[in-house]
DNA sequence: TACCAGGAGAAAA
DNA sequence: TTTTCTCATGGT
């Protein structure tokens, strides 16, 4: 907690996840797979335009409609195929409502059945559009604790979320926070002050070397 | 010009 | 089983 606090009062509370509903909260998921978040904003945005923006819509759209649409958030080709997939589960699952009547393991263990639904997407989706106390592991976590001594960072992905699951209250805006707070000092942090206030290292916490 | 970004899955070793 | 490769646009 220490380096939360840290974190949060150096960036403040943030507000993270931009979206209108759970539903695009899990299409962004998709998108922002290994993608800068600004070209994710631009396939939402022509989504949107398109009145594509729905689980009715998308769950029958043709791939190549759908690849056109998606273009600006790169692996365009790949990312629909995922996104239809994604869609097409919950259409037939009977929506997001469902998945979020389930258990957390269980709800997980579906979403993770989706080729194209790796653990930090379907962790994404569990925490942010279904409010699930599910503690999203990235890139910039594993830097985070490599760079703090508190892991290698090599460790699956599972080891690291039950890690932080196990000494952490299961606070949904917690976890929300955290995760948020962590990618905010990758992009920001120790930029104009030779040691960072958020997490007490010098100047090589920026972005690879956090 | 080169690098990176809010990963995942397939292929190769 | 573990490592490497592929997917791709847009901003810095």
């Amino acid at each position: 907690m220490q380096l939360y606090h840290g974190m949060l009062g150096c960036y403040g509370k943030r507000e993270w996840w931009p979206a209108d509903s759970a539903f695009e909260i899990a299409v962004g998921a998709v998108l922002t797979q290994n993608t800068n978040w600004t070209n994710v904003e631009k396939a939402i945005a022509n989504l949107r335009q398109a009145k594509a923006l729905s689980l009715e819509v998308l769950s029958v759209m043709p791939l190549a409609s759908l690849v056109e649409l998606i273009r600006p958030s790169g692996y365009y080709n790949i990312k629909a195929k995922r996104l239809s997939n994604l869609c097409r589960f919950l259409s037939d699952l009977g929506g997001l409502e469902v998945l979020a009547a389930m258990s957390i393991a269980s709800a997980r263990s579906a979403l993770l059945s989706v080729n194209g639904v790796g653990p930090e997407t379907a962790d994404d989706i569990l925490l942010y559009a279904l409010d699930r106390p599910v503690f999203v592991i990235d890139t910039y976590t594993r830097r985070l604790l490599s760079r703090h001594a508190l892991a290698k960072g090599d460790e699956a992905y599972d080891e690291l979320r039950l890690g932080f699951e196990a000494v952490l209250p299961a606070d949904t805006e917690l976890f929300k926070q955290y995760h948020a707070l962590i990618v905010e000092h990758a992009k920001q942090a120790c930029r104009k002050k030779p040691v960072c206030e958020a997490c007490g290292l010098q100047q090589t916490c920026l972005k690879k070397m956090i």
